[in-house]
DNA sequence: TATTGTTATACTCTATAACTATA
DNA sequence: TATAGTTATAGAGTATAACAATA
C-alpha cells in the first residue's frame, strides 16, 4: 500500500479505465452531436424530443428522472423546443403542479423523420462491435454505473 | 432485415450498450464534478491542470490533442485558469506561433495538493471493481472508442 | 500557403437558490 | 409542509469562422 502522491497518481490502476470511460464518451458524443446538428437538435434537446416520442406526453419531473437533467436546466431545454414548435406543455387537471410535455404534430413528424435516420446513423457505427463485444460492453458499463450511483 | 422505423427503434440491440455508455458517464462525471468543486475546479479545467502536473509545459496544440478540446475553448479554458494565477503564458523562441502553457507554482502547489486527493476520492469508487472486471471494462471501452474514432 | 493561437459571435447548458402555485 | 415547475443569477463550455502572426 503505497502513499498516493502528484507523482504516482497518475499510475494508479484504474487511470486508463478512466480515461478510456472519458474518452469514448467523447467520442460517441462528437459523432452524436454531428448526427443530430443537421435537424437543428442539440443532444440534450434531442434526448427530450426521443424521450417524448411515442408517448401521450411525460411530466418535467419524469423527463428529468428518464434523462437525468435537472429541472431548472429542463425549464429552458423544453422552452426552446416549445418555441421551435416541437412541444408544447400541457397541465395536469388532477394535479395542477404537474405540467405534461408533448409533442406537437410538428414535433411528432420532426421525431419520425429523424429518430431512425439517426438510430441508422448510430448503428452503422455500433455495428462493428460483435455480439459478444456489445453484450459485454453493455456488462462493463452496467457494473461502471452502479459504482458511481 | 427489418426496416427501422420511430416506432421499432428503439429495440435496436445496441440500443441498451448507448444507454448504458451515456448514463455511466453522467454519473460518474457528477461525482468527478462534484470532488473537483471544493477546489474551485471545473472538470475541463482538473483536465488541463492534471495534464500539466510534472511537465515542463505543453503547446496548446499538445493540450487540446491530449484533452480533446478544441482551440477556441481551450484558449477560454487557459485565460480563466491565468486569471487565477495557475497557469502562464511562454511563448516559444524556436517557433514564435506556438505558446507553451505551464503551471506556476500556486499552480504546481494546487496541483500537488489537489491531484493526489483527487484520485484517492476516485479510488474509493473504482477499487469497487475487482481486477478483472476492470480490465475487462477497459478492454470494452477502448473497443468503443475505436468505433467512433 | 499552412499553422498556431486569438477573437468575436451567439448560444446552450449548468448549478444553485429563491420563488409561486398547488397539494 | 412538501412538491412541481419557474425564474434569476452567474458562469462555463461549445461550435464556427474570421483573423493576426509566424513559418
Amino acid at each position: 500500500m503505497t502513499e498516493i502522491t502528484a507523482d504516482n497518481a497518475a499510475r494508479q490502476p484504474f487511470m486508463p479505465l478512466m480515461r478510456e470511460l472519458v474518452r469514448s464518451y467523447q467520442a460517441f458524443t462528437a459523432y452524436d452531436a454531428k448526427g443530430l446538428k443537421p435537424f437543428g437538435l442539440t443532444v440534450p434537446q434531442a434526448d427530450v424530443i426521443f424521450t417524448l416520442g411515442n408517448t401521450e406526453g411525460i411530466t418535467f419531473k419524469e423527463i428529468g428522472e428518464l434523462t437525468l437533467t435537472t429541472k431548472g436546466t429542463l425549464t429552458g431545454i423544453v422552452d426552446r423546443l416549445e418555441a421551435r414548435g416541437l412541444v408544447r406543455r400541457v397541465q395536469e387537471n388532477d394535479d395542477r403542479r404537474r405540467t405534461r410535455v408533448c409533442l406537437t404534430a410538428k414535433g411528432d413528424k420532426l421525431f419520425r423523420g429523424v429518430f431512425p435516420r439517426h438510430i441508422r446513423y448510430l448503428k452503422q457505427r455500433f455495428d462493428r462491435l460483435g455480439r459478444k463485444e456489445r453484450e459485454q460492453a453493455e456488462q462493463s458499463l452496467r457494473k461502471l454505473r452502479d459504482i458511481f450511483d
